[in-house]
DNA sequence: GTCTCTGCAAAACTTTTGCAGTGTG
DNA sequence: CACACTGCAAAAGTTTTGCAGAGAC
């Protein structure tokens, strides 16, 4: 599946450069934890994955935002009403989750099942009819996974 | 698509019944700003078209909850940390939606984008290659509103 | 009348903001 | 060595909990 995916590290170096912005060694370990990826991750999460790395709850909050502002991480689903956070689609490429309702795991699941033909011809009629621009998509699928289906 | 869907004002008094439950002014209320659903709302949303009625906004977060137990409402997809509720399928039909990135606004999209086939094709490779029970999905649709893209 | 619900107050969490000191480029 | 970044403290926003009084059945 892995196709031509870029490496996240290197491209944040050019990236913050581009905007004068600096790298340092926070922004370095955040990433470094989402390029770990199991999967999407809270702040909280993220924060706790950092050990023994001491990072602050607030930069933490602060990296995420300007990883996301920069184009390196994306907002994945939020579920209750916790944020969560995981490498923009040209680092993972695109795929979608695969969510266990009963022990809450998530796993990826790539590709994309929404035919190419859907979304141009949705696109060109949210545009027409409510003048709305569709940029991009997000899909979940929910279920029992193997283990919690054997218990 | 949208075929035979009950009412939720007589199956809230059924299912509160069944259970020891009761029937109260609050709880009617706020299945019934859902019922009029312009789309999912947040808790803060639904206690703001609550008025002129007062109830408290904790009562509506424990009748969200009550109500979501119950099963006549379900957590729709949640943008920028903030839960969002709206009626359970069987009154509204499948539907996915369309959410504004700029602003936070979302409204329904009835119907469905993925194929039938394609569902069903995938719910057996799923079983087959992972034992994974896939029971339902959920479609969130990203993009600008007419009224963002305006400004 | 009993037992569930509601409102109010206050706590627990998540996220944002202000400011002074640290460290990258 | 200028200016962006971090940590700490404190505020703002969201959700949960405890308890006494109000209300449904």
């Amino acid at each position: 599946m892995a196709t031509t995916q870029d490496d996240p590290r290197s491209t944040l170096s050019s990236a913050l450069a581009r905007q004068g912005l600096r790298l340092t060694g926070p922004r370095r370990a955040v990433l470094d934890v989402l390029a770990a990826r199991p999967g999407p991750l809270s702040v909280a999460e993220l924060h706790a994955r950092l050990r023994p790395r001491r990072v602050n709850l607030v930069s933490v909050y602060r990296t995420v935002h300007l990883l996301e502002a920069v184009g390196l991480v994306r907002t994945a689903d939020t579920s209750r009403g916790i944020q969560r956070y995981e490498l923009a689609e040209q680092f993972t490429g695109h795929h979608h989750h695969l969510i266990c309702e009963q022990c809450g795991g998530v796993q990826d699941l790539d590709g994309c099942l929404l035919a190419e033909q859907t979304l141009a011809m949705l696109e060109r009629e949210l545009r027409r009819s409510q003048r709305f621009q569709l940029t991009g998509h997000d899909l979940k699928l929910f279920g029992r996974c193997h283990r919690c289906r054997a218990r």
